[in-house]
DNA sequence: GAACTTATGTCGAAGATCGACGGAAGTAAC
DNA sequence: GTTACTTCCGTCGATCTTCGACATAAGTTC
């Protein structure tokens, strides 16, 4: 009924420290439970501590997850960036360095600096390569999660199609999950920031804008794995603003970072791109304040909508533009609270992203994490792990 | 790895018919499956039926659900119309019945009309009450799932907490379970013609507008139950029509049975609701058969946006109005196709809704269904079977 | 330091699962 | 019609898993 790997979950969510928590959490006899914790201990993904405090009898030896000997590399790629960050599987991050990297140089020089900067990262830090256990890749483009394979990428000419996990599978034994950075990002903001949400938004207000679905406790990518593509979604109050889509009145068009600039710029403020306006904003330029206010109102109602059908407990803001996130929440909540049905907002929550910076490459290492703690993976890795069958059937393959 | 339920629901699925196919399917050892078999025949699930033709060596012993001994409920409660449903749990309709009533009457007058036409059902088609197992109950308003209670239902006074499964709880060893209307239909239609899809959207355009959602096979119903409300999105076509949620640009105050019937009534053709409108489009009315179409392009406008966020890979459209499904259908695809991103749209399909006005109580006896074969469920009955573990613990009992 | 509390290891018994064997029940060929 | 062959299924002992009871360890409290 619960499997090694459930046992492993308890601990690395922090809900039992001692052999005795998780008898009391699963129910399971103690000697069964001894017995996995020594198969975690043995394949080297749980450790013992100093024994803990006692509460009036024998003190407990605390278990813990073996994070010295486990780590996974996170890897955020952008248009014009790539970071590195390296993360042990209780999901402390260890090292991290960010570079500019044009991704459209295609796969191959990318892939090689990404195995550069994991090396150094690895020599900084002291852990040999053989703790790297799984490299999660966020991808600024749609993907194939399952073979981990970019599907007609606009923005990264030369991936369609490249099976990017071979770089390193061919090369080192771990685990490489490729997914959409959009999805990433949902994924460690619901980590790190929301453990207990169900149902979550990640809306990332960039140059475009995207949508990171968590459903269930798990991530919607839908049928061909475009969900969470709202940038192209008809906003009632656009106009006939033109999209790079070849649709008018995209949301895209009209509240992304570069329509901003684009407004701001033919208004008489030169604005480059969605940064800039951040900028003019934390100047205090009012028509730029104005301007990210009205983005907001517009995006909150699309969201206001996706309120109503998905009904999620929490929208979670990020991307460049959250970091003016005042205006930009303020215009969404105000439209949203108003649009949307009073038992759909009742307890929803619209947030600015916590992660900063770093939240994709955070992301990436935690869909990693998650890969390589999954109650499947581990209660695989312990059947087929050499002396726990000793291979009793020669009888059967010699006849 | 394998459980009971997992063989069972094989067998429910059409995708093992004889021990020798659980065999192939599950890997498992052939003692294995005789024995869980044997189980399951001796609890009443599963029968042997007449043997089935030889390919060439001994002829399998068939197997397949006891549909003689198990059947459910299904009800479909609409505001002035309850329908009754016999199923056995192969899906098969045993019986049925329909009568007018008022689901304002409250809660009592209207269980007890389910309970007497559902032993009326028991009694025409010769099976005893003990073979039901579980009742399915789709009402017209948002439902706390777990525990079957309507939360604030606006059509409903009454109802709002009610605990609706007691009333049978109490009275029949049965299970009952709850659950909106349009989620009803929704996990029908998919069972029923959409067997394969993964996540699919079904609209229900009747006086309102609703969906079911069923993601990744399952059915999201949000954080608040609430999922699926799509009738008061805004549209961005809708001008100011006023709408009874007390915005303004709603869908349902544009495209919805009601809001045609309204407008086909102001425009000097007196329509009293969404039923004479369709009955004035099969009349060949070209005014009627113009609304409609416009009416499926507002739906579409929202569905658009939905396909890019959601992705599903099929759209099924149910409700009064979907009885004059093609110039309904033919609005919404013309513009999702033309709004929705083409790798979105590429394998989507968008089909009329094939269950008819049974749609909704076949729906809700899938729900049940799918409770009495869950493996879950299953595990858990076979475990606690008498002489499974003849109590071997007395000493403990004593101590 | 005796009594109590809490935590953990050990061991035999019961249960679950497996592979091997053999019998059952057809078809195909002579 | 009898022999060979194929496919299907039940039985049985061996093995692995899980359990509960017992024993032991290591603290606190008085």
């Amino acid at each position: 009924m619960t499997s090694p790997g459930d046992v492993l979950d308890l601990i690395s969510r922090g809900a039992a420290e001692t052999r005795a928590d998780l008898v009391r959490h699963t129910g399971m006899a103690r000697s069964t439970i001894g017995q996995r914790v020594d198969a975690l201990i043995e394949y080297g993904l749980v450790e013992e501590t100093t024994p803990g405090g006692s509460t009036g009898g024998r003190p407990p030896r605390l278990l813990r997850l073996n994070t010295r000997d486990n780590c996974v590399i996170g890897v955020d790629l952008g248009a014009t960036h790539c970071r590195v960050a390296l993360m042990d599987i209780g999901g402390t991050l260890l090292a991290t360095r960010e570079d500019p990297l044009r991704i459209d140089m295609g796969p191959l020089p990318v892939l090689r600096h990404i195995d550069t900067r994991m090396h150094e990262l690895l020599a900084e830090t002291g852990r040999p390569l053989a703790t790297v256990k799984a490299i999660g890749i966020g991808v600024p483009g749609p993907v194939e999660f399952a073979t981990g394979r970019p599907a007609n990428p606009p923005i990264m000419p030369g991936w369609h199609d490249h099976p990017i996990p071979e770089f390193f599978t061919d090369r080192y034994d771990v685990e490489v999950l490729v997914d959409n950075d959009v999805n990433v990002l949902a994924l460690g903001e619901r980590r790190y920031a929301h453990p207990d949400a169900r149902h979550l938004l990640f809306v990332k207000v960039g140059t475009g804008i995207g949508c990171g679905i968590i459903a269930d406790g798990r991530l919607h990518r839908g049928a061909q794995g475009s969900a969470g593509d709202i940038g192209h979604i008809r906003v009632p109050d656009a106009g006939d603003a033109q999209c790079r889509c070849g649709n008018t009145g995209c949301l895209e068009a009209v509240a992304g970072g570069a329509a901003l600039a684009e407004r701001l710029t033919a208004a008489g403020i030169p604005a480059e791109d969605g940064r800039a306006v951040v900028d003019l904003v934390n100047q205090g330029d009012p028509t730029a304040l104005r301007m990210v206010r009205d983005g907001g109102r517009l995006i909150g109602d699309v969201l206001a909508g996706l309120v109503n059908f998905f009904n999620p407990e929490a929208i979670v803001v990020g991307g460049v533009m959250a970091h003016v996130h005042e205006p930009l929440l303020a215009g969404m909540r105000e439209v949203i609270y108003q649009r949307s049905l009073p038992l759909a907002t009742h307890r929803l929550t619209v947030v600015p992203s916590r992660s900063g910076e770093l939240g994709g490459a955070l992301g990436a290492g935690r869909l990693a994490i998650d890969r390589v703690l999954s109650p499947g993976h581990i209660d695989r890795a312990l059947a087929h792990r050499p002396g726990a069958t000793p291979s009793p059937r020669p009888p059967t393959a010699a006849r």
